[in-house]
DNA sequence: AGCACGCCGACT
DNA sequence: GTCGGCGTGCTC
């Protein structure tokens, strides 16, 4: 019996975004079924369109209805869960159906497959000769494209090999084409030893190179083996064919850095590591237990200050919950700044982890999707897309430092990890766990409420001591003549702290050399061409000027000597950066050895994990850097912490900013009290008498929270109420403001008509404070509420309609529910 | 978004 | 008389 299937189109605009009824043609009943992607035929032209299967239909009273031509099944199809998801992710993110499906599964899912055969077990003695040529040649490869088969065997092969696949005489299978967007960082070893090499580059000794350029290429490699290629390239000036040359005489080999995935599975299962609770961790432990014993879906959020041992009680429950036969997904913000976390997991779980991280190749992560979805894995650890892991059985997530932004997500579908994890373990009565040591305001306001259980870790584990923290007025070493980025306080500790033999981390969020250049003469910033900001300047330790940097595009210039608004020669440098930082410190205290780790410095994992272990092998003296020098690591010789400029973040124009610099302070500040002796915070402001400043320096969460909240009912933020972004780009500068006109009349009418119920303020439309990025120009509305299906409907209404009207003058407007910077 | 249909100006 | 400009409207 034929019916019909409701599909949604892939790739289609928003407001073309509803189900189409497709007519299922006889013998495809079985693989056209919601959740399968197809091809059908779509529009008046009938282009070929990937869709995605979503309901059965008995009839369609439809008169032009078409059928379905394809189901993509080898390759990749959504369960029941996973579609209900993928309209959750509508509804709530007001994203496409197609949208949420390239959420949920690895990109190599959509990105071309590779056809290719292998030989199978039946017997070719029945087969015609035809057949049999095939057969034969297959077995002959061993393993050979579709492609191949085509241009050896003839066009015709095709229908040859479908036929040999279902009698079982070949076996068909698909392997990812590396994505070229993927790149992986080459490196470039020697293969000879270091004498071959030297007589070759100079033209001697049996492997003698003849060309020039090989030779310079070659002593280049000799005096720095194992650097990367596109570097070592650019640093000879020579092309990839010379490397291959190299190569292909045997001197030199090239290899793939180490992938992500390989360096976790070299951990091997620690079966002997005891994780034995305190009273407290047992408590707590005990009660989560019960939540989740309960087979209700339930959520808490267990708070526990630096050091209490948050991560032994979530081990605890991950045993708990992996021997009832139940799967678990641990969340972490970003897997290279908790290396420990992931390792200690990983130690502990060994084979049955699957771990998702960012860096890894389509390829890699769709090994693991398919690791995954087949059962063989118990425990997901990744960032926020693996709250999306297809794991059976799913029992519990865990959100580790909940109050990090990195779990919203800043491109379409805008869904926050939270509220996603929320959603799956309502369907599969599992338990969402929320850990942190300062939690948003949001969720600590729904653990108040009863929302989520409050389970609390108050004491230190192991009777380590909060360090000593001093807040260090600014304003007073200016006063005194001190223009250095450091106050004589801690300028002095740090000198005692090298003369001990101890370790210190100085935390400066704001990385370059000077944060911008700007003219004495009329006071004008120079700024990227491309985008609204200032241009930071960078200056390593051997360049005289350094060059501007956007942080925001990439955009890169000299150093101006010549003011572009004014034409004066009076350029000047202001705002110290993690660069300058360094170069002052080798100044001041020419004897300690600084190691400095930002975005510049540490940008691979690898580097990243290097300069750590050197820091705690005690190869430096102290570490320098962003926020990024703030994450869970265990120094056990740093005995001192520092903070320039502790009041950065709290003028960032965010109602935020104070749950940011609070969570900051306390992160670094608990840095130093990991060691026995005991630790010394320093933390330098120009804002000495800022509360949430002076409560993060008592570690005092409770207290911060009470003001904060007070303050968030006071100016009605979340989580009192719920913000919504509208946000308009576009190149053309008259077209954006045309554009929002009509944005916000349509907005008016709509509140007025037919969603006169609607509660709603409304801001703007405005500039966006980076008015242009990347050579877009953005305004924005801002809009306060409280979200519902209601105001989601007013607010998808808005964006249907909006779509439809725009013309084609390359107007974009998307909607961000509660974003994460405003 | 993409594409077709459709109704007006400058060409073989 | 036809080719082609991009305005308008639809997509099962």
């Amino acid at each position: 019996m034929s019916g019909y299937i409701a599909v949604h189109i892939l790739d289609v605009p928003y407001h073309i975004d509803r189900p189409y009824d497709y007519f299922v043609p006889d013998g495809m009943e079985n693989e056209a079924v919601p959740g399968a992607f197809v091809t059908v035929p779509f529009g008046a032209a009938n282009r070929r369109v990937s869709a995605l299967a979503v309901e059965r239909r008995e009839n369609c009273d439809y008169r032009r209805v078409k059928p379905v031509l394809a189901v993509n099944g080898e390759r990749f199809s959504l369960d029941r869960r996973q579609l209900e998801l993928c309209f959750y992710l509508k509804r709530t993110c007001l994203c496409t159906v197609g949208e949420a499906a390239r959420t949920l599964l690895p990109s190599a899912a959509f990105s071309s497959l590779a056809e290719f055969y292998l030989p199978g077990k039946a017997d070719p003695s029945s087969l015609s000769p035809t057949e049999r040529a095939v057969c034969d040649y297959v077995r002959r490869e061993k393993k050979v494209s579709a492609a191949r088969v085509k241009t050896d065997c003839g066009e015709e092969a095709g229908e040859i090999l479908t036929r040999l696949c279902r009698s079982g005489h070949l076996l068909r299978d698909f392997e990812v084409k590396e994505n070229k967007r993927d790149r992986y960082t080459v490196r470039v070893f020697l293969k000879t030893d270091a004498q071959t090499a030297r007589e070759a580059a100079e033209g001697k000794g049996p492997l003698a190179l003849r060309g020039k350029k090989q030779r310079a290429l070659l002593s280049a490699i000799l005096s720095s083996d194992g650097s990367e290629k596109a570097a070592l390239l650019e640093r000879a000036d020579c092309s990839p064919a010379q490397l291959n040359a190299l190569e292909d005489a045997g001197l030199i080999r090239l290899e793939k850095t180490e992938t992500f995935r390989n360096s976790y599975a070299a951990i091997k299962p620690d079966a002997n590591k005891k994780n034995i609770l305190s009273d407290a961790q047992r408590g707590v432990y005990l009660r989560l237990r019960e939540l989740f014993l309960s087979g209700e879906p339930k959520a808490a959020l267990l708070f526990g200050i630096t050091g209490s041992g948050k991560t032994r009680v979530v081990k605890a429950m991950i045993d708990e919950v992996t021997g009832a036969g139940r799967t678990v997904i641990l969340m972490v913000p970003e897997i290279s700044l908790t290396p420990q976390t992931v390792s200690i997991f990983c130690s502990f779980y060994g084979e049955r982890v699957a771990v998702l991280h960012s860096a890894l190749s389509a390829g890699e992560r769709y090994d693991a999707y398919k690791r995954i979805r087949a059962g063989t894995v118990d425990v997901v650890i990744g960032t926020r897309s693996a709250v999306f892991a297809p794991l059976p059985r799913l029992g519990m997530i865990v959100l580790d430092e909940e109050q990090e932004h990195t779990y919203k997500s800043d491109t379409d579908p805008k869904y926050h990890a939270r509220d996603v994890a929320r959603f799956r373990c309502a369907k599969e009565n599992a338990l969402m766990l929320l850990c942190s040591a300062t939690p948003s305001v949001e969720s600590f306001s729904k653990a108040k409420s009863g929302q989520y259980e409050l389970c609390e870790l108050k004491e230190r584990y192991g009777g380590a001591k909060l360090p000593e923290v001093l807040v260090c007025d600014m304003r007073r070493e200016l006063r005194a003549g001190n223009v250095s980025p450091f106050s004589r306080e801690l300028l002095a500790r740090l000198e005692t702290v090298r003369e001990r033999g101890e370790q210190a981390i100085i935390l400066l969020n704001r990385r370059g050399y000077n944060s911008y250049e700007s003219c004495l003469e009329c006071g004008e910033p120079v700024v990227c061409p491309r985008c609204s900001v200032p241009l930071t300047r960078h200056r390593e330790k051997n360049e005289s000027d350094g060059r501007l940097l956007c942080h925001y595009c990439g955009f890169t210039s000299s150093v101006l000597k010549k003011c572009p608004s004014c034409g004066s020669e009076k350029m000047t440098f202001e705002g110290c950066g993690t660069q300058q930082a360094e170069a002052e410190l080798s100044r001041l205290l020419p004897a300690i050895r600084v190691l400095r780790m930002d975005a510049d410095t540490a940008t691979t994992k690898a580097t990243y994990d290097r300069m750590l272990t050197a820091f705690r092998r005690g190869e430096y003296d102290l570490l320098l850097g962003t926020q990024m020098v703030a994450k869970g690591h265990d120094f056990p010789m740093v005995t001192l912490v520092g903070v320039l400029s502790a009041d950065a973040s709290l003028s960032i124009g965010d109602y935020r900013a104070n749950e940011r610099t609070f969570s900051l302070i306390t992160q670094v500040v608990g840095r130093a009290g990991r060691a026995e002796r005991g630790g010394v915070a320093v933390v330098q402001t120009f804002r000495p008498d800022n509360e949430s400043l002076l409560l993060a320096c008592r570690g005092d969460y409770e207290e911060f929270y009470n003001a904060e909240i007070a303050l968030r009912r006071g100016f009605i933020w979340p989580p009192c109420c719920d913000i919504v972004t509208l946000s308009l780009a576009a190149e053309d500068e008259d077209a954006l403001t045309r554009a929002s006109e009509r944005l916000s009349a349509l907005f008016s009418s709509h509140l007025q008509n037919d969603f006169a119920d609607v509660k709603a303020t409304a801001f703007g439309p405005f500039e966006a404070p980076i008015y242009k990025l990347a050579d877009r120009y953005r305004m924005r509305m801002v809009v306060k509420c409280r979200l519902s299906s209601r105001t989601r409907l007013f607010f998808g209404t808005l964006l249907e309609e909006f779509c439809e009207g725009a013309g084609k003058n390359g107007v974009t407007l998307s909607a961000d529910f509660n974003p994460s910077g405003i």
